[in-house]
DNA sequence: GTTTTCGCTGGACACCCTGCCCAGTCGACG
DNA sequence: CGTCGACTGGGCAGGGTGTCCAGCGAAAAC
């Protein structure tokens, strides 16, 4: 795909200040705002931008404690595995990697003591022969793709 | 915090179709818009909500792949790690935990070559005294929030 | 049992943003 | 030099937003 400075400048405000409209987002920019609809259109169509949901806080859920499991899979139960993850609310994310593990999976859980009950239904499986568990304790860096962005953006 | 039924609707709404608005939610819903709109600021002001930023997607923006590093730090050098890395812009996020490695980061790069340049600026410093990285291969599971909302909503 | 409180309803208002269109300009490219 | 693509600045109708308000019903407090 691959996006300009403008791009750039845009989603850098569009995730600053997501209440603002298009309209003003072209006052920001000094741009017109028929620009900056076509580049919104574009970069939503290029699917740079999926979309504008609502970032949920898994935390005000009621939902504090987050971790990382490293599953391994029994041969030939991938597929099993995924669907019986996909099931489970508390995981949140999955992937299958190369390495030490087969999977990495992200789970929340409403306190130390429940991630036992999330393991234990992640882990109660057929398929999955070991899993092992990181706690996460501190976030230093929460989820962010703005450095990412201006990266690419300079890049052209 | 905790959320009710229609709280859930909400955001389970609003994650299916960000463009609409108060208005038109408020139809679907069928309560009145003033409510929903009372709802809305309420979960934002309690956290639940923390935005309506774009999701930009790395893939499109010309970096396909992903990995996680689980990264061994020396003592005490902890806070000048974090830094470091929190000025890598294919850092994007970083965990500290319990278990084998200290930290836990998501990694994204341009192709598999360039995940190597990427590891290396990562690694290449200090603080850090080992890393073992897991290569991304597939996400049956991509990001997810709404089966634990509606999970919240259910247990009230 | 009454009273208070709170959230939801349905409606009102002015404002202005959105989606859409168009003609004109400018730079890059063939 | 002509064409194409992108940006500009403007206009238009429609409707959504922010913000009030009075009324109501249920749950909680007294």
């Amino acid at each position: 795909m691959g996006i300009d400075a403008l791009d750039g400048r845009l989603i850098t405000l569009l995730a600053q200040e997501p209440r603002i409209g298009v309209l003003e987002a072209s006052r920001r920019l000094g741009v017109a705002r028929g620009t900056v609809q076509a580049r919104l259109d574009r970069l939503q169509a290029g699917g740079v931008i999926r979309g504008f949901g609502p970032q949920v806080d898994p935390a005000a859920l009621g939902y504090p404690v987050t971790a990382f499991a490293t599953l391994e899979i029994r041969q030939g139960q991938g597929s099993d595995v995924r669907a019986h993850l996909a099931t489970v609310p508390e995981v949140l994310e999955l992937h299958t990697t190369t390495g030490e593990g087969d999977m990495l999976c992200r789970l929340v859980a409403r306190s130390n003591a429940d991630l036992q009950r999330v393991i234990d239904r992640v882990v109660g499986f057929e398929g999955i022969v070991r899993a092992s568990t990181a706690i996460v304790m501190e976030n230093p860096v929460p989820l962010r793709i703005i450095p990412l962005v201006e990266q690419a953006a300079r890049d052209e």
